[in-house]
DNA sequence: CTAAAACCTGACACTGACGTCAGAGGCAAC
DNA sequence: GTTGCCTCTGACGTCAGTGTCAGGTTTTAG
């Protein structure tokens, strides 16, 4: 398969599969012309890089952890690093969850004191003060 | 409050809060002499502002839902965005757990592969294809 | 055979949230 | 006063992943 069917079967564009390649995440083999091929199992990688790339690895940290998924083998080392990233994930869901229930607290209230046609001017968004304390430009201070 | 003690008490640099300010996120009045001047209640927009920037909001679009943080008043189109950006924050996760679990997958099964002393070599890390398969190079293409 | 479409390399542009540096002024302690 | 730290503005640097363009070769369709 050449660069641009992967490209569409991917949905990835051409120059980001190049810029893989440049990274060493996704090898290609050069037809006599110097024209990437690629096998069926690619499109499988660059939805894997993709993914890696969404939850915010880096294409050094995803190198140094596709080892383990090129060869087969998974050393000690690797085994940290997968571990260390899933921790990372982990924690970042939890920063996530946290923010996303803060929103969601917000937009209930909301919708809440909306549909009774009141306005919300006093719901405590951050702790220990008023929302009106928030309004810009921020008064003077100590 | 300066703005050193504001970088120490929230662990943001300064040139964050100078950058924050020309975004029109953290306002802050001057003193006569041209300092910036800050409120207790800067500490808490601060954390609020590092919270969504670590959710993945860009500075734009958290100065778009800063005015119901603001003013207190959400109106419908303020309610959309906040909508909005849990509805993204809530399929940011869903990638984020379903990353996470491949990785959990990996680790589980390797771990247990290794402490019984074998090499694992055959599990299956992407649909249709064996670990082997992604060796580098890739091999002759269709 | 020829034109269009796809591919190649190399290089520069861009975005966003900062880091960093230069040169100048402000402020408290001694 | 002067020493030393804090702050100011302005500007350029960084990084990662991509977009984009130029100028040239290869492949494919008619």
């Amino acid at each position: 398969m050449r660069i641009g069917e992967l490209a569409r079967r991917t949905g990835v564009s051409v120059r980001s599969l190049r810029y893989y390649e440049e990274q060493h995440l996704l090898p290609a083999v050069r037809s006599a012309s110097g024209q990437r091929q690629y096998p069926e199992s690619a499109v499988g990688r660059v939805e894997l890089i993709q993914q890696l790339y969404a939850a915010g690895l880096s294409s050094k940290t995803i190198l140094g952890i596709m080892p383990c998924m090129v060869t087969g083998e998974v050393t000690p080392l690797l085994l940290d690093r997968l571990t260390d990233e899933r921790d990372r994930i982990d924690q970042q869901i939890a920063g996530l969850t946290s923010t996303r229930d803060r929103l969601d607290t917000i937009i209930s209230a909301s919708s809440d004191l909306m549909s009774r046609g009141e306005r919300c001017t006093t719901h405590r968004l951050l702790p220990g003060e008023h929302l009106h304390d928030l309004c810009a430009p921020v008064e003077a201070a100590k």
